[in-house]
DNA sequence: CCCCGGATAGTAAACGTTTGCCATTCTCGG
DNA sequence: CCGAGAATGGCAAACGTTTACTATCCGGGG
C-alpha cells in the first residue's frame, strides 16, 4: 500500500503522487483529483518514517517533565500537545521522576528519533545531561535557567510579582509571623521563589524568622512534614506561603489532622494555581503561573528557533509573569495571636 | 554521522557495524571492539526512522486516553511509559478530550507513524473510529468493551466486587438512603458502575429511590451540580456513592459550601482511588481500581498479541478487580436522620 | 593432501518517500 | 509560422539502516 501502488493505479509517477499529497500547487487539478480518488479508495496513509528519512525532518518535539503525576504538568502536556498537533508535530513525552539516569536515556531516545527540538520543564535539573543535544544543534527551551545561549531559549518566570502580592496580601490582613515552605534546595526555581519571598518581606519591613523557613519537596507529603516541623516552634506562624500548591495541600491536610482551622486559625497561600486549587477545601489562595501560557511559550520558542535561518547568537529570553489569585484560604489574623492551639472538629 | 562513517573509520563494512550495534553474536569480538570504539568516539546514535523503515517495526505503541488533566490518567501514562521504555518501545500519547473528531485525527497520526499497537483508555468511546486500525491489523486493547475479537483484547473491570463492598460498608453503618452519582450515560464503564450499584443494593434488600440516582460527568463540576440536585430532594440521602473520585470531590466541595459536615452529616464514597483521594479532607473512602495494574495489563496485552504468531481467533480477555479502601469519609449514620440541615462552620 | 562445512565478513538490494533535474507540452508575442 | 519561456510531469538518486546472499578463511576428517 505504498506510493507506487497509488501511482500505478492513477497512471502517474510517484513524484506526482507525492506532490499531490503534499499539496504542491504545480500539479494539474485533474491529475490531482485522480490521485486523491485512488488514495481515498485504498485508504492510503503515507509512511511518516520514510518521509522523515528523506526529508531530514522528524516532526517530533521532545517534552521532558519531572513528574506527570504532579498535577502541575498534565495541563502543560495537554496544551503542548494541542499546539504541536496543529503544527503537524508529534510530541515525545518523558517524565523523568527527577532521576538523572532516566533523563539521560530519555535524551538518548529522543536523539535516536531525531527530535527537532526539546522543551525541558524540569525546572532547573542538571543541564549537563543535555550536552548531546547541544552537540547536535537541537533547539532547546528551558525554564528558569541562566542566560540563554545559541539555540537555547529560556523562559524566565517572574516569581517576584506574584509573591510580592502574596506577601502584601497577608500583611494587609495583619499577618506578621509568616512562614515559608520552600521546594527542594537543588531546584533553581524553588530557590528563586524563596528569594522572592525574602525580598518581598524586607521590602515592607517585615522581619523573617529563620526558623519559619523550612524546606519541602513540592509534594503533599513534603508539605505535611514541613508544616509538622513548623508546629513544633514555640512561636507559631499565623500564615504560611508555600512554594507550590501540592505543598499547600499538605499543609491543609496536616492542619486538618491537628484541628487547626483554615483560614480562621491559619492563612495559607500556594503557588502555581493548579486546577485543583479552586476545589480544595477551603479553596486555595495562590499565586498563578499559567501552565497553558508556559506551554505556549515553550512551543513557540522552539518553533521560532527552528525557522530562524541562523541561530540567534544569544538565544531568546521569554518572560512569564505570575500574580496572586484570591480565594478562601486567607483571612484577617485572628485576635488571639496564639492560633492552632485547640483541637476542635476532630472525629471522635 | 551515519553507519557508513563508522564503517569506514573502523575499516569494516556497514553490515558489520549494524551487527555489532545490534549485538548479534556472530561478530568477532575484536572487530566489535573496534566498532564500539569508533561509535563512542564519534558519539554515534543510530537513526530510528531508518531502522524502522527497513525493519518494518516502528517500536511505537499508541496510548489514547480521554483527559490527561483528569488525575486518574497520569499514573497510567507513567506506568505505561516506564514499561514501554523497558521494552524499547516509545509511546505516542493522545488525550482526546472525548472529542470524536480529535480522536479520529489522532488515530490517523498513529497509523502514519505505523504504531505496532494501541491501548484505548477512553472507557467505552466510539469504537467505530478505530476501523482504520483494525483494517491494518494493528493489535488493540480496550477497557470495558464487549467481547474481544481477533487481535483486540479487552480488560474487563470487575466493578461489582468493589461496589458491593462499598454498599455493604454503608449498610453496616446503618445507612439506608444511599444516593448514587453516575458518570456520563454514554460511557459503558459508567453504566456498568451504576448497574453494579443497583444490584448490590437489591442484593441486601435495600430499596433504591430513583430520585437518588443522578447523572454526573466524572468531573468536580459535575459532582457539585449533581449533589446540588440531590439537595433539592425533600428526603435527602445520608450517604452517596460516586462513580469516580473527581465526582466525590465535587460532592465534598458542595457539602462544604452548604455547611454539611462529612462524614458526620453525610458519608461519601468515591471510585478509582486516585492518589489525591488519600489527601483530600477528609480522606476519601473509595473503591480502588489500580491504575498501575491497568497500565501493566494493557501493555502486556499488546505485547502478547504482537509476539503471537497467529492472531488469537477470539482475542484475550483480562480482568482487573476492584475493592473498597476505608478512609475517613464514611461514618455511622447520625442519630438525627434529617442530616444536612444546619449551616454551621461557614465563614462569616 | 583434498574437500567440506562452519565461522565470519562483505556486497548490495531493499524499505517508502522526496526532490533536483530533465523532457515534453503549451502559450503567446513577433 | 517560429521560437522562447513557462508549466507540468517523469526519472532516478538520495535518505540511513537491515539482511539475504555470497565470498573467504580455517580446521579437520577421510
Amino acid at each position: 500500500m505504498d506510493i507506487r501502488e497509488i501511482a500505478k493505479r492513477a497512471r502517474v509517477s510517484t513524484a506526482t503522487v507525492s506532490r499531490t499529497i503534499n499539496r504542491i500547487p504545480t500539479v494539474n487539478p485533474q491529475l490531482a483529483k485522480r490521485v486523491w480518488n485512488v488514495v481515498e479508495e485504498l485508504g492510503y496513509y503515507p509512511n511518516t518514517q520514510a518521509r522523515a528519512l528523506v526529508s531530514g525532518r522528524s516532526r517530533i518535539f521532545g517534552l521532558i517533565i519531572s513528574e506527570i503525576t504532579n498535577p502541575f504538568f498534565p495541563e502543560i502536556v495537554q496544551v503542548f500537545e494541542r499546539i504541536a498537533v496543529q503544527h503537524h508535530y508529534e510530541i515525545m513525552l518523558t517524565s523523568t521522576g527527577n532521576d538523572p539516569k532516566y533523563m539521560e536515556t530519555a535524551v538518548r531516545r529522543m536523539i535516536e528519533r531525531r527530535v527537532e527540538g526539546v522543551a525541558i520543564m524540569t525546572f532547573g535539573m542538571e543541564e549537563v545531561l543535555l550536552e548531546d543535544l547541544k552537540l547536535r544543534k537541537v533547539p532547546l527551551v528551558f525554564v528558569d535557567v541562566g542566560p540563554a545561549r545559541p539555540r537555547v531559549s529560556n523562559i524566565r518566570i517572574d516569581y517576584l510579582h506574584g509573591i510580592r502580592q502574596a506577601v502584601q496580601h497577608l500583611a494587609a490582613l495583619r499577618h506578621q509571623r509568616i512562614a515559608f515552605i520552600s521546594g527542594p534546595r537543588h531546584l533553581k526555581s524553588a530557590e528563586a521563589r524563596k528569594q522572592a519571598f525574602l525580598s518581598s518581606m524586607s521590602e515592607i519591613g517585615l522581619e523573617v524568622d529563620r526558623s519559619l523557613i523550612v524546606e519541602g519537596t513540592h509534594t503533599i507529603e513534603g508539605g505535611i512534614a514541613a508544616f509538622g516541623k513548623l508546629l513544633t516552634e514555640s512561636n507559631k506562624p499565623t500564615a504560611v506561603i508555600c512554594s507550590n500548591d501540592m505543598t499547600a495541600m499538605g499543609v491543609m491536610r496536616k492542619a486538618y489532622e491537628e484541628g487547626i482551622q483554615i483560614p480562621s486559625d491559619l492563612s495559607v497561600i500556594g503557588f502555581d494555581d493548579i486546577r485543583l486549587a479552586q476545589f480544595v477545601l477551603p479553596a486555595l489562595t495562590t499565586v498563578q503561573m499559567s501552565q497553558a501560557e508556559l506551554a505556549r511559550l515553550a512551543f513557540n520558542a522552539l518553533l521560532t528557533e527552528l525557522q530562524r535561518d541562523a541561530p540567534s547568537p544569544t538565544g531568546t529570553e521569554y518572560v512569564l509573569t505570575t500574580h496572586l489569585v484570591l480565594r478562601e484560604s486567607t483571612r484577617l489574623v485572628s485576635g488571639n495571636a496564639k492560633a492552632s492551639a485547640g483541637k476542635r472538629q476532630m472525629r471522635p
